[in-house]
RNA sequence: CGGAGUAUAGCGCAGCCUGGUAGCGCACCUGCUUCGGGAGCAGGGGGUCGAGUGUUCGAAUCACUCUACUCCGACCA
């Protein structure tokens, strides 16, 4: 599927990422199709390509924000304990009868046959495969708990797919897996999910709150869905105003430790989809000038489920008395191809995208406004290997074209920082420096270009908050 | 799955009502001049008008069928 590619061997500095030298089809009219921000800009700034309804390529800066988006997702997971692997997308039809979920899932599920008229599916979770997987090889209750989780895709017929690719039929997501002993223990693996996933959304500078979320077809007994408020969410959500802005678990969180106060610390206050909403309760819980009614998008969502699926699959391991114990288990997803136009939604202005740091497709964008000029070129190549040694992410615009177009340009695909050459600060030794999120300009010598922007950037990538 | 709509160059659109040599803007190619907020001038290339059938001397245009896509509602990372 080649999403498995380090996000180093996208960025070789120098080669690549000069603007000239790029694939970066960004459009000037907005297709009409497009309704919701995320989607246009998406579609203006080349980030994705629509093949079909609910399908959509990845192109380069769209794949390169999906990767960054991916990566804190597996820091975040491995952080927490959870051990990744890749299972594949196309599953036999025999794994889902077993857990008799192959009649109960109805037209969302892809059904294929292969040569042989052998029945499979494209896999639209993998309960049943994961399962299948811990069951062949974990025996003891030595080697638990568990948690296992990969990133790939994902395929359901949704009925209608739109909003781009936020309700796409393929998409990728991460799905986590626990096995535990007990309810006790499952419930733990459960909140160092949550806590994790509380870290996931703040890297990235969205605001996600978990919310008491309906199990639907999954099942089980206890559930959270996590929610970036946005105007253009699909549901209506209703909570207490101090979720907003709480703190986020530091990074130095004991994930083996007791997490229980931090979960009932967020948990306590209210917030429910409108599936779930007893609007009699959230009114005498929440008084009146903290209650939030807004509207959300789902970025992820967690499951304990029990016994759902080890029960009938035979799932179990031999206990500390010989005797056999049917895990319990929970399974907790994330959507990536969902989030990047979650956090456009939450990040964009009249002009374009507005990245966070963490999760810009580049940190910033050299922009040579006279290209062709042996002053100013020769500035900006040495400058751009300046930047690059500094282990800055830096797109150069190297183009032949005029000002305008490179500022439109670079507003448009959101990066951060413009970092910009013209022979008229050249001649007094000077470089400008536009923070696109304020407008904010700043003359500097260029000498001291690098040291700056190094100085702005490196506080928001966010790597250890 | 119910309701509504759209389909003409890469993108955005006009032309259709009233049938008669397929157009505009942007993008693209060539040349010159430009170069601090999507540059100007000149020249040029690109279309079986979503598909099929029918009516007609003649169909982008009229009729019928199909397909794809979008939007609104019920379901989902």
């Amino acid at each position: 599927m080649g999403i498995n590619i380090s996000l180093e061997s996208t960025v070789i500095p120098g080669v690549y990422m000069r603007l000239s030298r790029y694939f970066l089809p960004v459009l000037r009219d907005v297709p009409k199709d497009a309704e919701i921000a995320s989607h246009r800009l998406m579609l203006r700034a080349g980030m994705v390509r629509q093949q079909a309804s609910g399908l959509y390529s990845w192109l380069p800066l769209g794949y390169k924000v999906l990767m960054k988006v991916q990566k804190i997702i597996e820091e975040e997971q491995n952080r927490s304990g959870a051990i990744q692997l890749l299972m594949p997308t196309i599953q036999s039809a025999d794994l889902w009868r077993e857990s008799g979920r192959y009649d109960a899932y109805g037209k969302e599920m892809l059904r294929i046959q292969d040569r042989h008229e052998r029945d499979f599916l494209f896999g639209p979770t993998n309960e049943e495969m994961i399962t299948d997987i811990f069951r062949s090889y974990v025996k003891s209750y030595k080697d638990l708990p568990l948690n296992l989780y990969h990133i790939q895709w994902k395929f359901r017929d949704e009925v209608r797919p739109r909003f781009g690719t936020m309700r796409s039929r393929e998409f990728l997501m991460k799905d986590a897996y626990s096995f535990d002993l007990s309810k006790e223990e499952a419930v733990k693996a459960y909140e160092r999910m949550f806590v994790a996933y509380l870290r996931t959304y703040a890297r990235m500078g969205l605001t996600a709150i978990p919310m008491r979320a309906d199990t639907g077809p999954i099942g089980g007994d206890l559930s959270h869905e996590f929610i970036v408020l946005a105007d253009t969410g699909e549901s209506a959500v209703f909570c207490d105003k101090r979720l907003l802005g709480k703190p986020i678990p530091p990074q130095d969180t004991d994930f083996r430790g007791d997490l229980n106060p931090i979960f009932e610390d967020w948990t306590s206050h209210y917030a429910a989809t409108e599936d779930m909403v007893d609007m009699s309760e959230f009114e005498a819980s929440v008084s009146e000038e903290n209650r939030v009614s807004a509207r959300g998008i789902e970025v992820g969502h967690i499951f304990y489920f029990g016994t759902k699926y080890s029960e009938p699959m035979k799932a179990t391991v031999t206990g500390p008395d010989g005797k056999e114990i049917t895990v319990h288990m929970g399974s907790y997803g994330i959507g990536p191809t969902r989030l990047v136009p979650a956090i456009i939604e939450a990040f964009h202005d009249d002009d374009g995208i507005v990245w966070p740091v963490s999760v810009a497709p580049f940190e910033a964008v050299l922009i040579n406004l006279k290209a062709g000029d042996d002053a100013c070129d020769t500035a900006c190549d040495a400058l751009y290997a300046e930047l690059n040694a500094a282990g800055l992410d830096i797109l150069y615009d190297d183009r032949d074209q005029g000002a305008g177009a490179k500022f439109t340009t670079a507003d448009l695909i959101g990066i951060p920082y413009q970092i910009i050459i013209g022979p008229r600060g050249l001649k007094a030794g000077e470089a400008e420096i536009k923070h696109r999120k304020t407008g904010e300009r700043e003359t500097l010598p260029i000498g001291e270009a690098v040291a700056r922007l190094k100085g702005l950037i490196e506080p928001q990538r966010k790597t250890d908050i």
